[in-house]
DNA sequence: TTTGCTGCAAATCCTTTGCAGAGGT
DNA sequence: ACCTCTGCAAAGGATTTGCAGCAAA
């Protein structure tokens, strides 16, 4: 990925921009690049990967990646919380015996029936502070 | 995946339990698979994967995957929740005005330095509640 | 003996990347 | 004109799957 020195609004940018800000479904790249081929055919996906990645490093839409790219198993099955740390990726459990506390109120507005939460701290590992 | 109607406690099921529970790391399944090699150097990857879902499945252990299998983008750019119906895949915002509450005591505690959280609500969509 | 499980390899899915030409600024 | 961006296609990495033989129960 080059780095974003100049940024240029190209067409496809442009496009893909005002079809993420249209919808509220989150869509994955696959989808985007199906909402975007209807106003641009001739798009890429690869163009769409680029660009979503270059729009969310500059700020302007979300990466939805709650959690790593990976998936990780945990020998522990009871529910726990995570902190993860983004510079070397390591997740440790949260320690048990501090209280996190996660207003479920929500739970009333919500047209969703709520089965639970999942909550992973970001933070950096003592390692990765040096 | 085949159903879990007659689980068979193998020897490779049984490694990779065993091992799994003996590290607090979190590891992926390919990190799984270098583990259960050392004690059976004929396993297979595929094996290791087919396991890992079947433990799960069963509750015997947990699989991190905070948030989906698929990256997905989103059109608003500041930060916010998010609720994921598991039988559609569906993400949609936490309306801002619910007051979430998470917590931040860990904070002090861990030897991590927190940079913040990520937090997703699990729950049936009106649609597929039919 | 039944039938779930394994190793193997190929397939699949999502994502990234190299390249030569196109197009913003 | 410069240099980023594009489409294309191939490569890449993680995960899944088909199959024939193996082994728990």
């Amino acid at each position: 990925m080059q780095k974003n020195v100049n940024l240029r609004m190209t067409r496809q940018r442009q496009v893909i921009l005002e079809e993420l800000c249209k919808v509220d479904t989150h869509p994955s790249a696959d989808e985007v690049y199906e909402m975007v081929r209807k106003r641009l055919p001739r798009i890429s996906l690869g163009t769409v990967y680029r660009n979503l990645e270059i729009l969310s490093a500059s700020g302007k839409i979300q990466r939805l990646e709650l959690g790593c790219n990976l998936k990780r198993f945990d020998g522990i099955a009871e529910n726990h919380y995570h902190i993860r740390c983004p510079k070397c990726d390591r997740v440790v459990d949260v320690p048990p015996d501090l209280n996190v506390v996660v207003n479920h109120d929500l739970k009333n507005a919500a047209a969703f029936k709520i089965l639970g939460h999942k909550l992973e701290f970001i933070g950096i590992c003592p390692n990765c502070q040096t």
